[in-house]
RNA sequence: GCCUCCUUAGCUCAGUAGGAUAGAGCACAGGAUUCCUAAUCCUGGGGCCAGAGGUUCGAAUCCUCUAGGGGGCACCA
């Protein structure tokens, strides 16, 4: 509101900007919001800093729609900031209306039904998800719902590499399990993945299809094998990710990439923009020309397609599916790749912006301070199924957003364990679920509830320092979720629930909700409710349960 | 060698689009419940924002260099 009423006033002053910085102080002195805008205009304007600002409080006060009855004051402090000190009356009014339209408060409408695929995981089908795959889970899944709270349309897709040699060689690895079960051993491939799972796959194909393969050699059942078995990972992938309560909406086959000829179609699409070249018996691309270091192949020598083919051909097919955005969640192990991807979107004539590379750090996993060792090839992993059956999903989760996603993360199992009992996460959710407590009881002895509905409801009894602040910080929600819609960060709704449950657990502990004071206790009632109204929508976008008892 | 990310309190991490006096949790020490859930609250100490330059009215934040750590540099996927 703030940002439009400043921008609204520069307008009329015949100053045009885009962007209207709006902070939150840290100190009370220096107001509830304040903007730095006139010391950045200084340098445009050839003005002192604080002359300017004070000419943008002047022109506020003159305006006769500037919605002044909002501010108490509005004052230049400092070097040239504007500080703005609501008037009560409109804490409690802007109160009211959060708990009356609280979609309409919370979900600013940013995306105006704009189009956003967010691909995300896309593990390969080879072996169990481990907990690295499950940050790009919970960080997939919660920007997915910040979004879309913020009004875009948005698909969730896993991107299956169901094609190509990391499939062959999991059925081939999975072959010689079952060879070696039906002692008629054959050598282990070289490369091939070992895991315990291998030899599960092998005996259940030795339970559903006996031993008919047991003199037969890879070549001869390789496409049974190869389909089995990836598909069986991929169920185990799809029930991890259920029990980490993620979910996707489409599940991409690379494979069927190839069949429909859309491999074929992608490189024809590039060919036709020139972008493609015949050199020593291979195709490349002319990614260099679009911001690639190098020209990438995309046919072999031997005739077969690269890893990369299907991925131009992937991204292009994201592109004719018609979404204003791309956004792929990726471990950082793959940021060399974003160049040449880019340059696919390029060749295609796309805006840079139209699609957003989130690269997801490494986590190291540690017990007792020890790195845990891990080869998807030598089969010894923890799992994500393992650490969410050992510390829970919503501590996992929350480890994973209490960091910016770009951060390295150490992910300590005996710490997050101990942990457990006293995680950040559940001194949020005890905030939710001591209001729900709350107004258990009011039921129980007769509180009427309905008041909270009416209109005479005066709420300017909620006048101590505490209610206060949790009012302002209730209202500047829509800050917070907007810069997090912005920089593609649920992080910040993560902080933003830990500080406004830091807020409630004192206010808790000093002042009754339930008062002899019939008006009182409904104006507290009803600030509770909205606390309890904003931490289940952040816990919602966070993918987080929000329990009423604990 | 080249590219990239990271380095903030004892530990794990925030720090919003360059803004005012750098924050939280854990750990540590002490205290609080006749009353709505003690998974709570209150009090306390803790910092050369890796280092050095630069840009600017102003830098943890932007640029350059240095040091340390992660990751990547295939006609592999």
């Amino acid at each position: 509101m703030i940002k439009e009423l400043i921008q609204r006033t520069l307008h009329n002053m015949g100053v045009e900007v885009d962007y209207v910085e709006v902070e939150i102080p840290k100190v009370q002195s220096q107001g509830d919001v304040a903007t730095p805008v006139a010391l950045g205009l200084a340098g445009v304007l050839r003005k002192p800093p604080r002359v300017i600002a004070q000419d943008v409080v002047s022109a506020i006060k003159e305006m006769t729609d500037s919605g002044l009855s909002a501010f108490d004051a509005i004052e230049v402090a400092g070097p040239g900031f504007i500080n703005f000190r609501f008037k009560s009356d409109y804490l409690y009014e802007q109160l009211k209306r959060l708990y009356r339209e609280r979609e309409v408060c919370l979900r600013v409408d940013v995306g105006q039904g704009k189009r956003v695929l967010v691909e995300f995981v896309s593990a390969n089908p080879t072996g169990p998800l481990h907990v690295g795959h499950g940050r790009g889970a919970a960080l997939g899944s919660s920007l997915s719902n910040l979004l879309q709270s913020a009004g875009y349309t948005v698909e969730k897709e896993f991107y299956i590499n169901d094609a190509g040699r990391q499939v062959r060689l999991l059925g081939q690895s999975v072959f010689a399990a079952y060879k070696n079960l039906l002692k008629n051993p054959t050598p282990f491939p070289e490369d091939g993945y070992r895991g315990e799972y291998v030899e599960r796959i092998a005996e259940d194909i030795h339970a559903t299809h006996g031993e008919t393969c047991v003199d037969m050699d890879f070549e001869g059942c390789a496409q049974f094998f190869i389909d089995h078995s990836y598909k069986k990972m991929l169920q185990d992938i799809e029930a991890s990710l259920e029990t980490f309560g993620v979910h996707f909406d489409n599940w991409q086959s690379e494979r069927i990439l190839f069949d429909s000829g859309m491999v074929k179609h992608g490189i024809d699409n590039l060919r036709e923009k020139g972008y493609i070249y015949e050199m020593d018996g291979a195709t490349w691309f002319k990614s260099s020309a679009l911001g690639d270091e190098k020209d990438r192949v995309i046919v072999k020598q031997d005739g077969q397609y690269t890893y990369f083919a299907s991925d131009v051909a992937y991204h292009i097919m994201k592109i004719e599916r018609g979404y204003d955005e791309l956004i792929n969640i990726w471990g950082a192990d793959h940021h060399g790749y974003i160049p040449r991807v880019r340059a696919v979107l390029r060749a295609e004539g796309l805006q840079e912006s139209r699609l957003t590379v989130l690269l997801v750090q490494m986590v190291t996993l540690l017990r007792d301070g020890k790195p845990v060792q891990m080869s998807k090839r030598a089969g010894e992993f923890i799992t994500l199924k393992d650490v969410v059956e050992e510390i829970g999903a919503d501590t996992t989760k929350f480890i994973f957003m209490t960091r910016r996603s770009d951060s390295h993360l150490e992910f300590d199992l005996e710490a997050a364990k101990k942990q457990s009992s006293d995680n950040p996460v559940f001194y949020v959710q005890y905030a939710y679920a001591r209001i729900n407590s709350v107004f258990r009881k009011a039921k129980e002895t007769g509180v009427v509830l309905s008041r909270l509905h009416d209109d005479s409801l005066d709420l300017s009894c909620l006048n101590t320092e505490e209610e206060l602040q949790i009012i302002k910080k209730l209202i500047l929600y829509p800050l917070i979720f907007q810069g997090a819609v912005r920089s593609r960060e649920p992080h910040r709704i993560t902080f933003y629930l830990q500080e406004l449950s830091a807020m409630f657990h004192p206010f808790y502990n000093k002042h009754r909700i339930l008062t002899p004071d019939d008006n009182l206790t409904g104006a507290r009632l009803l600030m509770c409710e909205c606390i309890s109204i904003v931490l289940k929508e952040g816990l919602r976008i966070l993918g987080l349960t929000a329990p009423e008892w604990m």
